[in-house]
DNA sequence: TGTACATCAGTGAACGCGCGTTCACTGATGTAC
DNA sequence: TGTACATCAGTGAACGCGCGTTCACTGATGTAC
């Protein structure tokens, strides 16, 4: 369905063209996705895209499903390319957890509000029929693997003797197995939890802007998000240096 | 377009039969959307009531967005008896705001797994060409109300002596001015602030669960959700009395 | 109480539009000898 | 280098379906005298 991904030297200009046209008509399909709204049409697409014909899209994606399915894909790396950028910022200090987890919380928010359109594709109502495809797991996990890394990783931990952890009930530890699998055996697990409530809470914040929950409710919605991410952060156990 | 709010005695047949397949109507169309997925077809819901034609439909409702205006005004009104219900439960103990706000929590939560469509409607993307509704925001009020009341309210407040108030920057300070103008002169802004975060939080961890985002992650959802709850609630500031 | 008229619920056909997908085809670009 | 064949991009018509809304209508339910 696809060229491959690592395309040797033999690139013939006709695999060459079907790639950049590949891109196009995914960019046209976002563009018509963020200005007519909820509904993608394949009809429409092939029309902006000077198709005779709408049938030729289907050279390129095997259904309307399929290029749904690439939209989400991109956009999900989209927002991790955003979210690893704003985390290896060269003008972060490193050491500061808490500072690294509002850059993060900016960049996921800056992203999207930027593209509010394919937010709701990944983040709002599940689509009708669509199912999504195995393939975006490993792109949807990349923000709360980062968000994950700031609160599991060492430089982190805000582990000053005199601070106490929270306790955590049985039932939701055990709640967390499948997650707890995939992490070192000595991971705290206050730590995890830490990190999908702030996940959660990121997710909620930037859902309620860009959805116009907080529409007439706040006044400076940047500010507010930059306190509300702040003080979730320590809250939940994030140190910072000063 | 609808008859009266406060029907008067004299009521006739024709009346009383309008009301109930007004309401007919809608049910069937809740119960739709919840069956086929996103779309509402004023057609279907005919052939679901047996109506010979679809046009019987526009002497209840003006058009198809009415009828979904109606239904997002339905589903916030019972997601906010739900939350009601739970706060005036009289077997919690009013004075322990913690627990209080874990039952809201509860309720929110059993509601939107139990009506996931109605809660997509109201919660999740926007729906493309539609704008809400003016009567829709006192409904929509009612849940963030509460948690407010919660907050704020004398008896759950959290102001033991020695305890410290999380300073609030100015700037995000006066983004709640829409907010606090209609709130007592002397609320606390950092309860204001925390009862927002409060309705943030319980909004994305319901989105997430309900929209399959904790799918495959979390084994357990209620028990991780009473848990997080319970964490954030006292996070922010509720007391609870053990 | 009985009749004449007004109100309104529901019908059925039509308008004009949209959509995804299939299929046999033309003609250009590549490949093998 | 030149020719014969295979690959593949794009065409255009068709299938079969969906939709919201309008409009002139029939016939039953209510109201006023």
């Amino acid at each position: 369905m696809c060229p491959p991904d690592h395309p040797s030297k033999a690139t013939t200009a006709r695999q060459r063209a079907r790639i950049e046209f590949t891109a196009e008509i995914k960019a046209v399909a976002r563009r018509q996705l963020a200005e007519s709204g909820a509904a993608l049409s394949l009809r429409a697409v092939a029309r902006e895209l000077g198709l005779g014909s709408v049938s030729a899209l289907y050279r390129y994606f095997p259904s309307r499903d399929a290029l749904l399915t690439a939209l989400i894909l991109d956009g999900y790396a989209s927002l991790g390319d955003a979210a690893e950028a704003a985390h290896a910022a060269p003008d972060t200090d490193r050491a500061d957890a808490l500072e690294r987890w509002v850059g993060i919380c900016h960049a996921v928010r800056d992203w999207a509000l930027a593209h509010p359109h394919e937010y709701a594709l990944i983040y709002g109502s599940p689509l009708h029929g669509y199912a999504a495809a195995r393939d975006t797991v490993t792109q949807a996990a990349r923000v709360p693997s980062l968000i994950g890394a700031l609160f599991t990783g060492l430089p982190g931990r805000d582990d000053r003797p005199g601070a106490t952890r929270p306790v955590i009930p049985d039932d939701a530890r055990q709640s967390l197995a499948p997650l707890l699998t995939g992490l070192p055996r000595d991971t705290p697990d206050d730590l995890v939890m830490g990190s999908l409530m702030a996940w959660t809470y990121l997710f909620g914040a930037i859902s309620f802007e860009v959805f116009g929950h907080r529409r007439d409710i706040i006044a400076d919605p940047r500010a507010f998000f930059d306190h509300e991410a702040r003080r979730l952060g320590s809250a939940l156990g994030l140190a910072t240096r000063r």
